[in-house]
DNA sequence: ACCTGAACACCGTTCAAGT
DNA sequence: ACCTGAACACCGTTCAAGT
């Protein structure tokens, strides 16, 4: 793309890398990836370059549109595949998954997604591909259009559900957390909640993925259904 | 500084009320109707109720905790029924709607929602008759228990979007911002995204609503499709 | 004992002034 | 012409001091 190809510096020092976008993009994402979105602000941002927050403005118009470009360098990330007939459906679970995975490589990035429309360059790129897979698997024009919106809305939501899980659980796996909510749960009053307290043991079942891959095949099924139907 | 006069009353404010953990929550959900999420806090609340931020620490812990305590009153306003066998479906789309339609009006609570997992008080009670809604229309156990979850976040999500549109639309319908996003899509390169260009119409088709109500729907029939499979 | 003024350590953004 | 120091108008939270 550019002419002059320089190694990415952002921390340790980089004696003195030139603003421009890029660099200031890489910088926040650094510090979105140690210390989460709260801590990604121009002043944090500007100090890490080693310059003023005014400086940023040259380049970014502002906070909001930071944020939007690390979004779209996070669904950058995302590897895609061409439409296998025999396997459309798995590598529906695999784009998403892919999807989910980046975001929560990044903590707060999916809150982000939420308030943006999903029409920067690489969030169509992810589109385009799982209209793909849609097409392929036989769902018809108007579900697949829906549906992959209902499936981005999903996976953002997912992603922002394993954020707050990790910041709740701190350095611990889930379960310490889904510990604290079954007991939450099992506490409550069967008289007032007997649906709740009887299903205790289902509702805080699986992991976040099985959820996750849950909602996916629930929602394939249903368009197939329908497609079927006619 | 007479105090015997008159109270100095801030507009059409009622005189003078104590401070309580409610006259907060209530202070703070007349700015969130208004002025949206960012206007909420806790020095413009301390403003309101004629006071310092300081003060509002003896009733409530700090900013997190308000927004949940605001969330969790906003639940409170989604009225519930009793299971009918023979309207079970439409009667969870009457109650997902009516969650999404609390939200929309508290722009950015939605935002609170995914931050906060489901376990407030009121959230519980919503849970508890969407469960009961769910076993009766014949869904498994543990599939009800995790399209609780899964219904829950794609409400909240639609909830988002919907803010989302509504804060770019400014004060018109969605229609401008619609007609943007398919003069953005129609005018993207077909040889690169022949699939969203060709689908520009039914991407960019229907309300939020009806979007919402199918996603619903393609849920609901992926597991009755999976309860009648065994 | 209860409440809060004042302070601390931050924000995003602007713009006049300097180079 | 380009960049930025300094300021403006805000934040959430704490705690010593006052009543």
């Amino acid at each position: 793309m550019d002419s002059t190809a320089r190694p990415r510096s952002t921390r340790d020092r980089p004696a003195k890398a030139p603003l421009s976008e890029e660099a200031i993009v890489d910088a926040a994402l650094g510090i979105l990836r140690s210390d989460g979105l709260e801590a990604v602000t121009m002043r944090r941002v500007a100090s890490e370059l080693d310059t003023g927050p005014a400086s940023l403005y040259v380049y970014i118009a502002g906070r909001d549109e930071l944020r939007a470009a690390m979004l779209d360098r996070v669904a950058d990330l995302v590897a895609l595949e061409d439409p296998d007939d025999a396997r459309w459906r798995e590598q529906v679970h695999a784009l998403l998954d892919a999807v989910l995975k980046s975001m929560e490589a990044h903590p707060g990035i999916a809150t982000v997604a939420l308030a943006n429309p999903p029409t920067s360059p690489n969030s169509l790129r992810v589109a385009e591909s799982l209209l793909g897979l849609l097409l392929t698997g036989g769902v018809s024009r108007q579900d697949a259009a829906w549906a992959c919106d209902v499936l981005s809305l999903l996976t953002t939501a997912s992603a922002i559900e394993a954020d707050v899980w990790r910041a709740r659980g701190d350095t611990e796996a889930e379960s310490e957390w889904v510990d604290g909510v079954r007991r939450a749960f099992g506490s409550l009053p069967p008289s007032r909640f007997p649906l709740i307290t009887g299903l205790t043991a289902e509702l805080t079942s699986g992991s976040g993925d099985e959820r996750f891959h849950f909602a996916i095949d629930a929602l394939l099924d249903g368009m197939v259904a329908r497609a079927a139907r006619g």
